[in-house]
DNA sequence: TGTACATCAGTGAACGCGCGTTCACTGATGTAC
DNA sequence: TGTACATCAGTGAACGCGCGTTCACTGATGTAC
């Protein structure tokens, strides 16, 4: 779990007589929000049922988020947060070779959208452009960067003769990723069986791809 | 367009009176839903909303379907076997080779996912598991079928003591176009920019990727 | 240390809205004779 | 060819529901003096 604790004190210790003020109303919409997310989708989250499972009335949460799409846009922005750092963490700087650095990433990424269903159903699948919310695109770019920088260290000690561009490796490997967790390794129940890990499949198809950028370039 | 034509006499003959009977009303209904879910996602869609654009009271759609998701299991159902069609015509039998032909289908799998995208989204972003729906499920099968007769001809040509299982170079290549997909060649306005056609993007990849099947195995 | 007061997070009632679905019905269609 | 009748696709009103959001309010908190 990539937020922070969101239980208030009054919550946690049902002992206690409910106090006026919640005192972590915000974390603990989000979480709701979360588990919402990740039970029926991004759509089918509701302000109304994120706030009665924060125990407050429907009009509490206007006093944190503007409208219900501030709420989606801030879980998409703590998502797409948590996201690059969690790849940067598996990237390692490319310890110890770029290559196995790399496959360190793939598994970051699909055990983010795993653990994580309802940031990564925010993050990837919500329907809004992400290019409306320049902080939100901010972000995004910042978890991209990652995957960029990985693939520009592993594609280095090809010959420079026949190296491909890094931004389209970075793309081929983005979607490679993107593909099979939204197919086989999404945390609902839209999740294809397959007959195999997420890991094991990705990890494959990085290889294979890799072993093919050293006999030709795009 | 892979439905057929959905106007019925009246709505197309605007002098003429309104019949009490609509005449079409079942794919009149599929079609407003199709434009619905394009603009809007499969949760955003509506039977209200899609029996007021075919010009019919709310209760009628219910004379057709039984209930909102009968609906949109059909759209899906109509979904997969357009799209099974379409890329089987596109692998026409690995004609002129094998390699040439699967490319091909990658295009056509690109294409599809643009130019019906509320079917696409109803097949693979509705979140109800294809596993309750049997009839679902069988023509879903019936598509992959296409990629791995293509993927199984494709890598005869590799050294049997190296070759991969067809099954997961299928996986493969379905994860990297749907990937693809999902991210930039999607028709709605969750798209992501690209600098480079999707297709190009792919085309490379599935080279890459091939490249890589001859050097080793997974 | 105690008190007055400003702040502001939460309340609860209400708004207008649109939804999915049911129901008894109506009237167009087509078939049997 | 004409008529009686069964069928059934669509009507329109209604149901119970939950939503997002606003509003005037209340009461807990913390700060200035």
């Amino acid at each position: 779990m990539y937020h922070k604790s969101v239980m208030s004190w009054h919550s946690s210790d049902p002992g206690k007589k409910r106090s006026y003020h919640h005192g972590n109303l915000r974390e603990a919409l989000i979480a709701a929000a979360l588990r919402l997310i990740s039970e029926k989708g991004p759509a089918g989250f509701t302000v109304a049922e994120a706030a009665r499972a924060a125990g407050v009335s429907p009009a509490a949460p206007y006093r944190h988020f503007r409208d219900r799409e501030e709420l989606l846009a801030d879980i998409a922005r703590r998502g797409f947060e948590a996201f690059g750092a969690s790849l940067r963490k598996a990237w390692d700087g490319g310890r110890p070779t770029p290559r196995g650095a790399l496959l360190r990433l793939g598994v970051a990424y699909l055990d983010f959208a795993r653990s994580e269903p309802a940031a990564y159903a925010a993050m990837f699948e919500s329907g809004t452009p992400i290019s409306n919310h320049p902080q939100l695109h901010a972000v995004s770019e910042e978890a991209f960067d990652v995957l960029r920088e990985a693939c520009d260290a592993v594609i280095a000690s090809v010959a420079p003769v026949s190296r491909p561009p890094g931004l389209m490796v970075a793309l081929h490997i983005w979607s490679l990723s993107h593909g099979i967790a939204a197919l086989f390794a999404r945390g609902d129940a839209a999740r294809r069986p397959l007959p195999m890990s997420p890991e094991e499949l990705l990890e494959a198809g990085v290889l294979i791809y890799l072993d093919g950028l050293k006999t030709a370039a795009g």
